[in-house]
DNA sequence: TAATTAGTTCATTAATTACTGAACTTAATG
DNA sequence: CATTAAGTTCAGTAATTAATGAACTAATTA
C-alpha cells in the first residue's frame, strides 16, 4: 500500500466486486484513509475528482447500508460524514440476511415440485441455516459481555 | 409462489440483487425446482430459453461458487447438475470472507495516516471481526456434533 | 471417415448501471 | 429580498456487463 490514492481506487475495486457502484467504495475508502472524522461534503468530492450528483447518490447509499454516519457542527451548515463504528457489525448483519433469504427461496422451490431424496437433502440445508440464525445473535452477545469485561 | 416460470424469475432477480448474473440465479433456480437431480444442460436450456453460450457461462460460475455440483451417468455423455449440498455453508463461507477482506482494508487505510481517537475506533472494530473470525468456525464445528449425535 | 452430439468460445449486440453537469431546492447571510 | 452556499434531482451520456448466435472443438456413433 503506497499512497492514499492508490488506497481509494483498491476500496473501489473491492466495492464494484461485490456488485456496488465503484465510487461508493471510493467515497469509503477516503473516509477511512482521512486523518479525522470531520470530512465535508467538499472534502470528499475534491479528494476523488467527481461530481457532486455521484457523491450525493453514493453518499446516500452508504448511510442506507450504516456504513458511514452523518455529523453537523456547531455554527456550521456543511454536512460532515465519518466511518461507521458499526460498519462491521453492519456486514455481517446483512450477508447474514441475505443467507435467510436464500433459505426462503429454497424452501419456496422445494414447495414447488420437489418430492423424496432431492426434498430431504435441501431439508437438511435448511436446517443448517436455521441453527446459525439461532447462534449468531448469541455471538454477538458474548462479544459485548467481552467487551465489557476488559 | 404460483408455478416455476416465475419462482425462477424471482431466483434471478435475487441474484441480480447481490451483483451477481441474473441468468446464473435463473439457472439455479431451475435446479431447485425441478424434481430430480438429473438436470442435463439441455434440460436447464429448454427450460430458460436461453442460448447455450449462456447457460454455459453462468453455469461454469455457479460452479466455480459450489452453488452447484456436475455428475455424469453411465453410458451417456451429457452432463448433468444438481443443487450442491453444501451451498448454503458456501454462502456463509464467502461473506465471512468478505469480511475479512474488509477488515484489511481498514488495516490498510488506517496505516495510511490516521491517528488518536479515530484510530482507536477503528481498532475496535478490527478486534470485533478478529472475534467472529475466531468464533465461526466454531459454529460450524458444534453443528457438525449435533448432527452426528441425531 | 462422415455425421451427429454436447458443449465451449468469442465477437457482436443488447441491456443495465453509473457518472456528469446543469437546473433546482432550501437555508442562511449581507 | 437579492446573493451565496450546500446539497439534491434528474435527463442525457458514458461505461460496464450480460446474452446471443455462429463458428469451433472433442468425442462418439453409423
Amino acid at each position: 500500500m503506497t499512497n492514499k490514492e492508490q488506497y481509494i481506487e483498491e476500496v473501489g475495486l473491492f466495492y464494484e466486486k461485490y456488485g456496488l457502484p465503484k465510487m461508493a467504495g471510493r467515497i469509503l475508502g477516503c473516509l477511512i484513509a482521512s486523518p479525522t472524522d470531520n470530512n465535508s461534503f467538499e472534502y470528499i468530492q475534491k479528494e476523488l475528482k467527481a461530481s457532486k450528483g455521484s457523491i450525493s447518490g453514493n453518499v446516500r447509499l452508504l448511510l442506507s447500508q450504516n456504513m458511514i454516519e452523518k455529523h453537523m457542527l456547531a455554527g456550521d451548515r456543511k454536512s460532515y460524514y465519518k466511518i461507521g463504528l458499526r460498519s462491521l457489525e453492519n456486514i455481517l448483519d446483512a450477508k447474514v440476511k441475505s443467507v435467510h433469504e436464500f433459505k426462503t427461496i429454497l424452501g419456496d422451490g422445494v414447495a414447488l415440485n420437489v418430492k423424496g431424496e432431492k426434498r430431504n437433502k435441501i431439508k437438511e440445508i435448511v436446517d443448517y441455516y436455521d441453527f446459525l440464525e439461532k447462534e449468531i445473535p448469541l455471538l454477538k452477545a458474548k462479544w459485548k459481555r467481552k467487551k465489557n469485561k476488559k
